[in-house]
DNA sequence: GTTTGTGAAGGATTTCACAGCA
DNA sequence: TGCTGTGAAATCCTTCACAAAC
């Protein structure tokens, strides 16, 4: 696990490769479907065979973090999710903003899957001052020019990008621009950021148009 | 870019990386882009720029499909536009189903960037009987149990689930079993399919989940 | 001069395979 | 006996660097 700097010192945290970490929620997802189900401990076997994974890179992917098995038994359920949601920061709450308050925002604040796992969308936005003022699911519509101000008063950390192409950019360097780290992008295009910000984008049209090549 | 297999003999057409294949998309997107604003010559550092990647990664990854650039002036956007769409079969049009017409299913079916790449959504499907018969954005919600019938008869090559997860397994088994090929997923699971079946997920919490890791 | 296409090198990720522990 | 944790090996993917072409 540890590893020497070119000017002789060591690093005694190794660096998580990216692809592991996005595979950890994966194994959270499934450990909480195992607990509810009334299991106690579970084998890189049997995760893997629910996620289409082979048993070695499980066990390598959370070595990376700890040693969480025991040896001719497996993993504690309940122990490992939480390990796990505590690794990913999954043990608090974390607060959204969405931007752009058409089709695709609505959807996205009416979406039931975040709450539950502790991401709260206390805030939406547009640019159109048609729909500006406006209560869509409880949310207030507020006029880009509140984001920074609304970011700092309501302690959100995730800005959910559901713009068209067109303001994209623009919506996202306003993010930036008011402190957001961390964005969730469904305009089709590659945004650019500062390097110390994360986006990951949510492209559906990019999926199937690499599923055609597959296809007779 | 010949290897040579255990027996002897000699493949002489490389499996091309997965990884290549999810890239192409964003090539096509820049070269429209590019196109639409008058340029007809593109380097691959420009490419890269756009897309924030190596312009080394870019020939490579066209390397793989054949020789579109030219030395000293880089590639011709229109032509290696075709090239790219024919590659990935973007050349023609096709048909899909949605199945599950809550909330996501009708922000899918109205979400207007699928027609103008070639993906039309023909028609529309939900377990609930209240749903059934429902007219949505142009498309008569049908029972599942006419799933198989309409993807023969409208000749449906992908299917787009966007019902509850506890619906999700027994909706893409029923998808397979109608011959379908190609799954958007839009369910919170890893779903069980064929080796000869192909399953692309959308999953917004597992993006946000990952992301947490790198937050303050 | 510029930029491609591509072997070779380098780096990253996955899988193997087995010692060690319960 | 059963299963983890992990070095080593194997595989996969990216980047380098330069000859060749324009």
């Amino acid at each position: 696990m540890a590893t020497m700097n070119s000017d002789g010192s060591v690093n005694t945290e190794l660096v998580v490769p990216e692809v592991v970490i996005r595979r950890l929620p994966l194994y959270v997802r499934v450990l909480t479907q195992f607990s509810s189900q009334g299991n106690s401990v579970i084998s890189s076997e049997q995760l893997g065979l629910q996620l289409h994974m082979t048993p070695a890179q499980i066990r390598k992917d959370l070595s990376y973090f700890g040693r969480f098995g025991k040896q001719g038994r497996g993993y504690d359920v309940s122990m490992l999710e939480q390990q796990l949601r505590s690794i990913l920061r999954l043990d608090r709450a974390w607060n959204a903003a969405v931007i752009g308050m058409g089709r695709l925002g609505r959807a996205v604040v009416s979406y039931p899957g975040f709450a539950p796992e502790g991401f709260n969308i206390l805030a939406a936005f547009d640019i159109n001052n048609d729909i500006v003022g406006q209560n869509i699911s409880g949310l207030r519509v507020q006029s880009i020019s509140q984001l920074a101000t609304a970011v700092k008063k309501l302690d959100i950390k995730i800005g959910i990008v559901s713009v068209p192409i067109d303001h994209a950019q623009e919506v996202i360097d306003a993010l930036v621009e008011s402190g957001i780290k961390s964005i969730l992008n469904y305009a089709p295009l590659s945004p650019k950021v500062p390097d110390s910000v994360n986006v990951n984008s949510i492209d559906p049209v990019l999926s199937l148009q690499s599923m055609t090549y597959y296809m007779k």
